[in-house]
DNA sequence: CACGCTCAGTTTTTT
DNA sequence: ACTGAGCGTG
């Protein structure tokens, strides 16, 4: 070994604790770093991922795996950090589902797919499953949609197939028991309709990789070989499906390193099986099991009052998680008389500990167990002109005047996309019902095809349609082959601007000037804005050619989760705590501790769902640094009654020593409540002004798709902001070039620059990697 | 076929 | 409270 590396690994060491420096230096076997929280887990990660490239394992051998694209990007930059971008950036890092939709879409032929395939989101599965409870003529009451996709959802995560689910007697035996003994029917069609659209839901993208490697035995080898180092974070949130993907690729080499703590274990209901991790030394027999009980994060106080906690669980990884720090100040439990006095309180203690503590907004955070409860503290914060922004909730991308536009970007990319094909033939309204799609949605079942081909030749499927009618399907037909022709030529953005104008989205919407109908044109403005930076940053990367489907892939795994919070220092955080995994606060406030809310009322019945709740409050309250507070009130409004409620019993679970002793709200806020008309209509007009203030308080911007986006703010934009006509440029990759013009839209600037080598180019001042010559 | 009205449900959490 | 599905009318 080089002496210059030798020192590079020292110093990497040196920046760990002794059980740190353990787990980062075994390297030759499976290993289980078992992680209490706030120990450094991510700390832990990203030096091992160095320090394997500093021994000199190529980037492309090591496969990292997070669940979130956040965690994902915490970890690239981190890596970033130590070993440069460089190398870090080829490290093959990401969540479950886009590493693999990536490695599906490149042998997407071998299982029957086109790599165009689409990705149905919950809600596309959704209406899907519901669609076919309504072909089959079952009584929706009966097979509910949402639970039907649960029972899917989950077999797909068990690798049980249509076929093996009609051939299980236990399971069989089960939906009998529940009155819905044709689940496996509904499966099986729903999985034959998927297949024709070629389409996956997000199930599919970790069955069909297990299917994948199961009948291709020569492509599993190819990734076996190439993964030489495998790294699962989260590992104790791993279903089956996962577990067994990660076992086939170590098979090689025998090299995984799987980091979890099984008491933050909170997403069984997506399939998570705690047994992954609790179990873990008996798929992997040889392995190396190391424990990180060191809590840099919390005061003593908040990691003592979680321990005692979590110590009413059965069945756990027995670890002994300390802190070194301060013992610092109790938590604090509080009760309202109401929801609305709840929010007020925190409201008031955050903005007194603002100005007596000197605490700045960013290091607060209100964490909840639903998101329907954070719309009272919307309220509460903005009264008091707190800036808060919220995680989580509808998205961004689930906008009804988004998820039309991405219709016609689904149908452009893959006309067989049945969901897509529903949702906009008749959108904006073109004369084209229930009845006609009906028509061709019968006509395809029969012939046994898809919509699209139906329409594309609706003679041929005997489409019993008036001349009208038919006149109609062939203008959209025509429509959207216009689109699909112009996908050649046009990059994403320029094609979505075609799609908005030529459907006459964009003058029904532009012409709409009630409150909603401009928001939602904000909205359709603000796709095409991140759209528009999409393009340029690929196109700052290197990458001229951006097509709509490289945008629809990056779109289809993105969620809320994914906009790039702590970048926000001057904004509470509002967000569930199943969103905050992973996260920390200075000032934690953990709201709603009420019976049936928190534990949630599913949950009490089982022992299981019960654990879980009570892992999720864990997570909840180590997520603090500093103070911790517990609110619950003693009503609340649900499902639009007030209701009384009781506190939770996980008050009880904490060892009261941690506990300051309870205290009852001071009166706060009776009068202050803006019930009625009167009430309402000042609500309203406070959202509008803020929604349409030059800082809005919630506001997406384009960061969920720009993972570079926050980085480039710093110093380069600053000098980037002054650029004038006629500077002499260095641009990183086009080099030397002249500003022929500066045209500045909202807040994305852009120079037109004319280089030496290239000739002329749009760049956008945010992303664009240059100096300034002259 | 579109629009507007009424009525019912609402299983948390998310890739 | 709120949304979305279903139904009747123009």
């Amino acid at each position: 070994m080089e002496p210059s590396e030798k020192n590079t690994l020292t110093k990497l060491l040196a920046q760990l604790n002794a059980a740190q420096r353990d787990a980062v230096e075994f390297c030759d076997g499976p290993s289980l770093v078992i992680a209490g929280a706030g120990s450094g887990k991510t700390r832990v990660l990203t030096y091992k991922i160095a320090y394997l490239l500093e021994q000199g394992l190529p980037p492309y051998y090591i496969l990292a795996l997070t669940f979130t694209n956040k965690a994902a990007k915490e970890m690239k930059s981190r890596v970033s950090d130590l070993v440069g971008e460089k190398k870090a950036r080829q490290v093959w890092m990401g969540t479950f589902h886009s590493i693999f939709s990536r490695i599906l879409r490149n042998e997407a032929e071998s299982i029957g797919f086109d790599s165009n395939f689409t990705i149905f989101d919950a809600s596309d599965s959704h209406n899907l499953v519901r669609l076919i409870i309504k072909d089959m003529k079952l009584d929706d009451k009966v097979y509910r949609p949402g639970s039907v996709h649960h029972c899917i959802s989950m077999a797909k995560n068990s690798l049980i197939t249509p076929a093996m689910y009609e051939q299980n007697a236990e399971i069989r035996e089960y939906d009998r028991k529940i009155k819905q003994p044709l689940i496996f029917e509904i499966y099986r069609r729903y999985q034959e309709r998927l297949r024709a659209a070629n389409s996956m839901d997000f199930d599919d993208l970790l069955m069909f990789t297990n299917i994948l490697f199961r009948d291709h035995p020569d492509i599993l080898e190819n990734y076996r070989n190439r993964f030489q180092y495998i790294l699962v974070d989260e590992y104790q949130d791993t279903n089956f499906a996962q577990h067994l993907i990660v076992k086939q690729l170590a098979e090689v080499h025998h090299r995984v390193f799987v980091v979890g703590d099984d008491a933050q274990s909170i997403y069984s209901f997506r399939g998570a099986n705690i047994d992954n991790i609790l179990k873990f030394k008996s798929s992997y027999p040889e392995a190396q099991v190391f424990k990180l009980e060191q809590n840099y994060r919390s005061t003593q106080n908040i990691v003592n009052a979680a321990n005692s906690l979590i110590k009413k669980n059965v069945g756990q990884i027995s670890k002994n998680v300390f802190s070194k720090q301060e013992e610092g100040e109790k938590i604090e439990v509080i009760s309202a008389f109401s929801d609305f006095e709840e929010g007020v309180i925190i409201a008031n203690k955050i903005a007194r500990m603002r100005v007596e503590d000197h605490v700045s907004y960013g290091n607060f955070a209100i964490l909840y167990r639903t998101n329907a409860q954070s719309r009272i503290f919307e309220e509460s914060l903005r009264k008091k002109n707190i800036p808060y922004r919220i995680y989580g909730g509808l998205s961004f991308y689930q906008r009804k005047e988004i998820k039309d536009i991405i219709g016609y970007f689904r149908l452009i990319i893959n006309p067989q996309d049945e969901e897509a094909f529903r949702r906009i033939i008749n959108y904006p309204a073109r004369g084209i019902g229930d009845v006609t799609v009906n028509k061709i949605s019968d006509a395809a079942q029969i012939h046994n095809t898809g919509m699209w081909e139906v329409l594309s030749d609706p003679l041929r499927y005997d489409l019993n349609v008036n001349s009208g009618t038919l006149k109609k399907l062939s203008d959209f037909r025509a429509l959207i082959r216009h689109f699909i022709d112009q996908n050649e030529k046009l990059n994403a953005f320029e094609l979505a601007q075609e799609v908005i104008k030529k459907t006459g989205i964009a003058g029904e919407t532009y012409q709409d000037m009630t409150p909603e109908g401009m928001s939602r044109a904000e909205n359709i403005q603000e796709l095409l804005n991140a759209m528009n930076i999409f393009v340029a940053q690929r196109q700052e990367e290197g990458n001229d050619d951006i097509r709509l489907s490289d945008f629809l892939q990056e779109v289809s795994l993105l969620t809320d989760q994914d906009t790039d919070g702590n970048s926000d220092l001057e904004r509470v955080t509002l967000m569930t705590v199943h969103s905050a995994k992973g996260l920390e606060f200075d000032h934690v406030f953990v709201a709603g501790l009420e019976e049936d809310l928190f534990p949630v009322a599913m949950a009490k019945n089982e022992m299981r769902g019960l654990e879980e709740e009570r892992r999720l409050f864990y997570v909840a309250i180590t997520r603090a640094k500093k103070t911790c507070t517990l609110t619950y009130a003693k009503s609340r409004f649900r499902n639009g009654r007030l209701s009384s409620t009781q506190k939770s019993r996980f008050l009880s679970d904490i060892d009261h020593t941690f506990l300051s002793s309870e205290s009852d709200a001071i009166f706060v806020a009776h009068a202050e409540r803006e019930d009625g008309f009167w009430g309402s209509l000042r609500r309203k007009r406070e959202e509008d002004t803020v929604n349409r203030s030059q800082t809005p308080l919630y506001n997406f911007q384009n960061e969920k798709l720009s993972p570079v986006t926050q980085t480039s703010s710093g110093s380069l934009s600053k000098e980037a902001d002054e650029l004038c006509k006629g500077d002499i440029i260095e641009h990183e990759r086009f080099g030397r070039g002249v500003v022929s013009e500066i045209e500045s839209a909202g807040s994305d600037k852009r120079a037109f620059v004319d280089f030496d080598s290239v000739g002329r180019k749009q760049l956008l001042l945010k992303f664009a990697k240059f100096k300034i010559v002259k």
